[in-house]
DNA sequence: TTGTAAGCGTTATCAC
DNA sequence: GTGATAACGCTTACAA
């Protein structure tokens, strides 16, 4: 129970070591010889404070110890410098990359990071949040757009700031920050597009309580049905996110012929699962099938055959979420770049679409400048 | 500044939209016609007050939306239920895999986590414990036995429990909990011992600020002993824990024959590394070289050569955590389990010495029962 | 510049 | 079982 270098050491010694109350203000502003407010001055607005005095709370703040009370100074100032994060779950790479960035970002603005983790269940998401606020935090970091009326409702009516994130949605401006999911997903197909490829296969993510993952797949959609084309439905296919899956789902979708020539993937494992299955049934790649994913994880380009895919810095959402928070706090206007670029690393699974499928996988002539066969 | 719903509304509402303070426990206690000790009870002793009051408290409590500030509880009670965790990094997949079921395993038992990462910087750690113990946490939890004695010091001077993570010492007991790294790689040499291998390379992470990969090197040098070998200098090389430095790695200890039969890397990151560089350069595994690494992650059973390796259940390494700091707190004795389970995942990357190198690798008759040619 | 004293919103110790 | 009321340790007008 008592911990190893003093042994029987009761409770909370002074520096003196004798058992009393834990040294507070008032020890220091008594030993210092002065007023409770000159110490907690010091402490706050070192300016206001003449140096003789200030090295004499000083140097008896050191000699006691004094740890300040920040549940004190929180009640006291109605504002604990703690902001609290919610994320589906820490396994996910880019998760943990952006939780680390947040709270080194928030760290580094004087805020302390409290994190939970919701398992993708909104409910759960939404306990986690109200826990947060009767903590105390200044503000809240949620991923992505969908929650609980009741989560948003609780956070406006206490006037808890809040940003959401890894979704960004210009509908939704200056609440928001990350990358487009439906934009980026839109450019990586119409990438697929140019290289002429026409017989799509998706392996998506679950959006089971997962707008982000809704988001990508309208992407595709979207990219697709401007050019009057669409996801046969036997070669749309949905799960979690791990390699095992990925490799399930796509010899899923390669059940039977005709396959199709490009196949995208919702997210990092799901396409290295794909990949590693495709190479291991000797599918060669890009010559026969292009598989692309989203999201970059260094994996993906040490494979022997490296994956395009889309770079997300989840790092700078994390950034931007606490940059976001932290001005909204100090009643600053937020940094305007709330949207994240991403960008296409082209890499070798994916190439133009194979001869043997070059015509019959044009079902009707499509407008645009980069449709042609080139 | 201002939230979306209620454009121009100030502060924090009533539930009537009055603009006044928030409200508080005396709020709900007016409402209620009963005095604020009773509110107070219902919320933490509720079996002491009637029905019909807890009843009418909860009733006000539901109409007023009151949120109790736990700011002020925790000035009141000298607790404040949050557990402070410092991390080295959130990238390494299995500190992600604690941090998560730390929290999970903290939050079902009433606590919530403050997390933050050192960087596997000792003097950041410490910055970041003063921090968390200014914010009143309640205990702490570390990772490895290496601390700034000023850290450990000031837990101990303000009796605030702690724990160390991932690196289990028979020494400490009772104040750890994880993997025994040194045992844990000290049995998976005696492995590749048994194969029959006698020429080792390693591959290590870097052991700055870094016990648990010191003592993983120890492992191995203490496994090699017993039996007279040691590694060859050339063929002990460090390095983060990325899967292009365990590449780059690799091929140092490759520059010149006799190569290593045995390469023994010190995490997966890097074992990875090692297998795709090997596999890469024709290197036939387990055929020419058996690789081995450190901890599981998913990739390793799904690459072409599935790596062997140590399995070491980083959520269980959470979980006991956060049950010692719990336990402590409540004045309990922490679960007896304070020990983690490694095991060994035998997979494609490792097997018998290659015949070629046979006679020549055994230096010197060794001792024990498994060390001889089977 | 410095000190006095009134909160901050709970919990806890008493009596009743 | 219930109600006054004094802490809890700090901040912050307001005075001096």
């Amino acid at each position: 129970m008592t911990k190893m270098p003093t042994p029987g050491a009761p409770p909370s010694p002074g520096h003196d070591g004798r058992p009393g109350r834990p040294v507070g203000l008032r020890d220091v502003a008594r030993m210092a010889g002065v007023s409770t407010a000159t110490v907690s001055r010091v402490l706050n607005t070192p300016e206001r404070v003449s140096a003789t005095l200030r090295e004499r709370v000083a140097a008896a703040s050191a000699r006691l110890g004094w740890v300040p009370d920040g549940t004190a100074r929180a009640l006291a100032t109605r504002r604990t410098g703690a902001v609290g994060a919610v994320f589906p779950t820490l396994s996910h790479g880019d998760f943990a990359r952006a939780a680390e960035a947040l709270q080194g970002e928030l760290r580094s603005r004087g805020y302390t990071l409290l994190l939970a983790c919701s398992h993708y269940d909104l409910a759960q998401e939404h306990l986690l949040v109200r826990q947060f606020v009767e903590r105390g935090v200044d503000a809240v970091v949620l991923v992505g757009n969908a929650h609980d009326p009741q989560t948003i409702g609780l956070l406006d009516r206490l006037s808890v700031p809040y940003v959401k994130t890894f979704n960004y949605d210009p509908e939704w401006r200056h609440h928001c920050v990350g990358p487009d999911n439906r934009r980026a997903m839109h450019g990586l197909t119409r990438y697929l597009l140019r290289l002429g490829h026409r017989r799509f296969g998706v392996i998506a993510q679950s959006a089971h309580n997962n707008d982000r993952a809704a988001a990508r797949l309208q992407g595709v959609r979207d990219a697709l049905s401007e050019m009057g084309l669409s996801v046969r439905p036997q070669h749309l296919v949905e799960g979690r996110w791990t390699i095992a899956e990925g490799r399930a789902l796509f010899r899923k979708i390669i059940e039977k012929k005709p396959w199709p020539t490009a196949v995208i993937c919702g997210n990092a494992y799901l396409a290295v699962g794909a990949v590693l299955e495709a190479t291991a049934r000797g599918i060669a790649l890009p010559g026969e099938m292009s598989i692309v994913g989203y999201d970059d994880v260094e994996i993906m380009q040490e494979l022997p055959v490296p994956i395009t895919t889309l770079r997300i810095r989840s790092d700078e959402v994390g950034r931007l979420a606490a940059d976001y928070v932290v001005a909204t706090l100090a009643g600053k206007q937020p940094s305007t770049e709330l949207e994240c670029e991403v960008e296409i690393m082209e890499r070798s699974s994916s190439g133009p679409v194979p001869r043997a499928s070059r015509r019959e996988s044009v079902p009707r002539r499509a407008k645009g400048a980069d449709a042609g066969r080139r």
